[in-house]
RNA sequence: GGGCAUGUAGCUCAGGUGGUUAGAGCGUACGCCUGAUAAGCGUAAGGUCGAUGGUUCGAGUCCAUCCAUGCCCA
């Protein structure tokens, strides 16, 4: 095939041993699902960790403090994404020469596991109730105790390194465990977080306030949303009016209705000319009333207010025509949705109505309505308070009759209708309390006055006789327009598939805009909202978007409720006197209970006797009630700053870094804040990072049901976790991302690219030696390896800095391939395997090469942290490259005009690539070692850069000729680099034996007739050597 | 329905303050090499920059609306 004259008998020898061709041990197939698990086991003898804080004791701390996860069922995609990228930020500040401690921790308490166990209670025909709490607490914290060992064994099979060995005695008995993961059921912690509570609680930001919640009146219990199943369900309908009355000012009250304070409506309905009129045109909405809808005729009893629409078109309609004994007589006058007005006529068995005016919302907010039940007998006038309307915007007209029924204690609407109106309404001198109409036993409360002891669920789930007791009561007082039936879906209790209904409870709240007293961390000054708000401010958001997302929540949400009626987590270690509902402050009464848990757990809250143990001597147990609410598992979470970061001697407070999902502005990142806002008056962080979420490979949300989920244990099991590293690292985490097969397989392949370039390093360094060589005095092509490797250092520690991994994975990946695989690795193959040992070329070459490989195996090293171990030990290392801080050049090898120069110099070979490409496709040439280009350079400053320069090794070619003058017409060019023009041709003289050059003396010396002189001289040291 | 984001080649990403034919790596196709060989090198194809409308001499880049996707609320 080859076109240079072979001579058979010179060619004889092999001398392909006696070239410096790459030797290792290095596989190209990497083989990390087999291989990953024996490094683990390494680091694990050599207690990697340990071994890092010891080397690093001393060094400055830079602490990402964990976000706990769930300790329930084995991690999915997104909980290894979140690991993987702190480790990252970990290693990364390690080896940029901080002591980067990392304390995983897990998340013990809550419902998820309390459902747990109450499913094998069930599996055995056991119920919850029948079991001691303090036992059912246990198999609680057995529970999650499993999963926490689970989880830690996926974890570390990711590659994380932190402290993950789990004394578990040392958690469960006094004092804080000073190693291993954070745990929100450990002893320690829960002492601690029973001591943050009792900062809310003694600096009066905890108050007792009530809520709505959906109730299962058969289990006597609270239910989340996910405990709740829907299901058809028929329910009573009642259409019923409420009477206006003008707002004070116009000096018309209707009986009974408390007056407006003055002054508020003198600033709405100022007595100019303009308004008065208006005032008296509007005056005939007085004795109109707004028509309700209602599926729950039982909740009547707690209305307090009605709600409309403020954008809604509404109408006043007068009833011309109705049967004598109609419940809506001819002459009422009502105000309804016109898109809902005839629906609803039509229901109360009017014959005639007409339509009289258009009513807006503004118009309507000068009125006040009546309760139905302001005249009924036997209420001693309870139901005379003002009925308020609020605008709300959960009103539509679709379906109803434009206007809510608003019963703040049964719905979360209504509550919310009711509590944004709270400031209007205690001006207004209306009472925002709210009733609890209905008791945990499913019957009226004295709340209810002329209902009381009726039910409205009975003990076996059934309809109890309220709704029937509401509907004589509202046709007595006339109230009532029509009635009827409807089938809809309605909540029902997963366990007793029984309804359920949203009754008034008492929460325990968190103050969001009460004044702050000092606190045992911080002096006094703000509320919590402005605090946190201020907080936000001084935080750093990577992205930065974080931010207003954040301030934003903060900003508009109300109090926080930090009470759960469940069992499983830290109790509200609060006691309230039994008559004035104040709550206890007592010092001493507080370090007691924070003791005892220390020494038992949270357990000693609910062991027989607590209450008079820690009330002894201090006050009198029959004074005061126990609260035995449980706190929100996120209020446990937001407290590990204090019990895990701020408790521990290898920790500091506040943290460097929380890094989460961008759904934990809601959760984590938030109620850290306010934990912390409140009880220390800052954040618990410094920066705040977070990363979207994992979608499939089409961009859409994994789901079991689409079946297009993927486990982190499957691409562990078939790639690796290097492979699953690489792939976070190959993103821009702070968007979603997305995974599945085609693009694990593409990040397998860049993998295996970045791995064969280590490969050829590691093959190339085994023949290098010790000895010194003097970098400045390399060749060019060596000084701008250098140079780039000067740019490349601060360009990767900057990105690591910016915890911008995706650019440093892609700029170390595509340098290994463009500029050393590509470049200047098929350039230097010719020197490095084919020049005598004592060349100062080649040994200037093996030192950059060794620059090089320390350079991407330490910087890629927090990244791919299985692999450049196996690279780093394959190079004859001892230690571990996880124990080292990152390869730092020399800020002298930067050279600017070399590489300007060298830039020119890659634009003419590009030319020249381009003119080979031609000649092969004719078949003129196989290898570029063939060939002979003539180049032609009309620019004269580009003509010196390519001279200065071995031209012919920086194309590959035996042999170059460059020329100056116009580009020659006839010859290869390319549009993007005018004035030069390559003709190629055939190189001259025969082809070495050991180089494969083609050099027209070959021969010269007489002792190698086969060889160039390069080569033979190359021989004869080898030879002498030997 | 509301708040906050995102949308550039098959995949993963670049594209300060608007300015000539929109870039890179990987993958793909084709070719070369056979001394990095289940590797290495080269060449090529591949994009209505989510859509529409607007501002401008000129927009991937600014504005508006819409669509899609996601997170958090309702």
């Amino acid at each position: 095939m080859s076109v240079t004259p072979s001579e058979p008998a010179t060619e004889t020898r092999d001398y392909s041993k006696t070239l410096f061709l790459p030797q290792t041990e290095f596989p190209m197939r990497a083989g990390l699902p087999k291989k990953e698990p024996e490094w683990l086991a390494k680091w694990k003898e050599m207690d990697l960790y340990k071994s890092l804080r010891k080397a690093s004791a001393g060094r400055e701390k830079f602490i990402l403090h964990d976000g706990p996860p769930y300790a329930n069922g084995n991690i999915h995609i997104g909980t290894a994404l979140n690991k993987i990228l702190k480790d990252f930020v970990v290693r990364s500040h390690q080896m940029a020469g901080y002591d980067a401690n990392y304390v995983p921790g897990w998340d013990c308490h809550g419902l998820p596991i309390e459902w747990k166990i109450e499913e094998q209670y069930r599996a055995k025909g056991k119920n919850k109730d029948e079991v001691p709490i303090v036992q059912f607490r246990a198999e609680c914290r057995d529970y999650a105790r499993h999963w926490v060992g689970v989880q830690r064994e996926e974890f570390e099979r990711l590659g994380v390194v932190g402290d993950f060995p789990v004394d578990w005695d040392e958690n469960f008995s006094a004092g804080v465990p000073q190693s291993g993961p954070y745990l929100t059921m450990s002893y320690a912690a829960e002492a601690e977080i029973a001591r943050e509570i009792m900062i809310f609680a003694s600096t009066g930001q905890l108050y007792r306030g009530s809520k709505p919640v959906m109730w299962s009146v058969v289990e006597r219990t609270a239910l989340a949303e996910a405990e709740v199943e829907y299901y058809d369900y028929q329910s009573d309908t009642i259409t019923v009016a409420f009477p206006l009355t003008k707002i004070a000012g116009t000096g018309a009250t209707a009986a009974g209705v408390t007056p407006a304070a003055g002054g508020m409506m003198a600033h709405e309905m100022p007595m100019d000319v303009t308004h008065a009129e208006a005032h008296a045109a509007a005056g005939d909405l007085e004795g109109a009333s707004v028509v309700i809808w209602t599926t729950t005729p039982w909740t009547i009893p707690g209305n307090r207010a009605v709600s409309y629409g403020p954008t809604i078109a509404y109408g006043l309609y007068t009833v011309t025509e109705a049967a004598e004994d109609n419940w809506l007589k001819a002459g009422a006058r009502i105000i309804l949705a016109d898109t809902l007005a005839d629906e609803v006529l039509k229901s109360t068995r009017v014959t005639g109505w007409e339509r009289v005016r258009d009513v807006t919302g503004a118009e309507l907010s000068g009125y006040r309505a009546s309760h139905p039940y302001a005249t009924l007998d036997g209420t001693n006038g309870f139901y005379t308070f003002p009925v308020p309307l609020l605008p709300g915007d959960h009103v539509t007209d679709d379906a109803g009759t434009g206007f809510v029924h608003t019963a703040p204690g049964h719905g979360v609407e209504d509550f919310e209708a009711w509590m944004n109106a709270r400031r209007d309404l205690e001006a207004a001198g209306i009472n925002p309390a709210i009733p609890y109409t209905v008791g945990p036993d499913g019957l009226y409360t004295k709340d209810a006055p002329g209902f009381e002891g009726l039910a409205v669920i009975t003990d076996k789930g059934e309809k109890g006789k309220a709704n029937q007791a509401n509907i004589d009561a509202l046709v007595a007082t006339g109230a009532i327009i029509a009635r009827g039936r409807v089938k809809h879906t309605y909540p029902h209790s997963w366990r007793s598939k029984k309804p359920v209904i949203f009754r008034n409870t008492p929460q325990w709240f968190i103050a969001m805009d009460r004044e702050i007293p000092a606190t045992p961390f911080a002096p006094a000054g703000g509320t919590l909202r402005e605090r946190a708000v201020a907080a936000i401010d001084e935080t750093q958001f990577v992205p930065p978007a974080g931010r207003n997302r954040l301030r934003g929540m903060i900003e508009n949400r109300p109090d926080w409720v930090v009470s759960r009626q469940r069992a499983w987590g830290v109790p509200i270690t609060v006691f309230v006197h039994a008559e004035t509902g104040e709550v206890l402050k007592d010092d001493a009464v507080n370090a007691a209970i924070a003791a005892a848990f220390e020494a038992e757990g949270a357990d000693a809250w609910f062991a027989d006797g607590a209450k008079e143990r820690f009330l002894a001597g201090r006050a009198d147990a029959d004074q005061w009630q126990m609260v035995t609410d449980i706190l929100d598992v996120w209020f446990d979470s937001g407290s590990t700053h204090a019990f895990c970061l701020a408790k521990r001697a290898d920790l500091q407070w506040p943290a460097d870094v929380y890094l989460e999902g961008s759904d934990q502005h809601r959760g984590w990142f938030h109620s850290s804040l306010l934990e912390s806002c409140g009880t220390r008056g800052r954040a618990p962080y410094k920066t705040v990072i977070t990363h979207g979420f994992t979608m499939a490979e089409d961009g859409r949300k994994m789901s079991k049901s689409l079946g297009n989920t993927i486990a982190p244990q499957d691409i562990i099991k078939e790639f690796g976790a290097d492979i699953l590293r690489l792939w976070v690292a190959s993103q821009d985490y702070s968007d979603d991302q997305r995974i599945g097969k085609e693009i694990m397989k593409g990040v397998a392949d860049a993998y295996r690219k970045l791995r064969n370039s280590i490969r050829w390093m590691l093959g190339t360094l085994a023949h290098a030696d010790d000895a010194p060589v003097d970098l400045a005095a390399a060749p060019e092509l060596e000084r701008l390896m250098l140079h780039r490797l000067a740019v490349l250092d601060a360009d990767i520690k900057d990105a690591y800095r910016r915890f911008d991994y995706s650019h440093v994975a892609h700029t170390l990946m595509t340098f290994a391939n463009v500029e050393l695989s590509a470049f200047y690795f098929d350039i230097r193959k010719d020197a490095l395997y084919c020049d005598a040992p004592s060349s100062p070329r080649r040994r200037a070459a093996l030192a950059v090469v060794d620059k090089l490989f320390d350079a991407i195996v330490t910087w890629m090293a927090p990244i791919l942290p299985f692999t450049m171990e196996e690279s780093w030990t394959s190079r004859g290392h001892e230690g571990s490259v996880h124990m080292e801080t990152y390869f730092t050049a020399d800020p002298a090898w930067r050279d600017d005009a070399l590489a300007a120069r060298w830039e020119k110099v890659r634009r003419v070979r590009r030319v020249v690539t381009g003119a080979l490409e031609v000649e092969r496709r004719e078949k003129r040439i196989g290898s570029s070692l063939e060939a002979h280009p003539v180049v032609t350079i009309a620019d004269d400053e580009l003509r010196a850069a390519v001279e200065a320069v071995d031209f012919a090794d920086v194309v590959i070619a035996s042999a170059v000729t460059i020329k100056g003058g116009a580009a020659d017409e006839s010859a290869f060019t390319l549009p993007e680099v005018p004035g030069v023009s390559v003709t190629v041709g055939l190189a001259e003289g025969r082809r070495c034996a050991r180089s494969w050059k083609v050099l027209p003396d070959v021969g010269a010396d007489p002792r190698y007739p086969d060889l160039s002189p390069r080569d033979a001289a190359a021989m004869a040291e080898i030879e002498a050597a030997a």
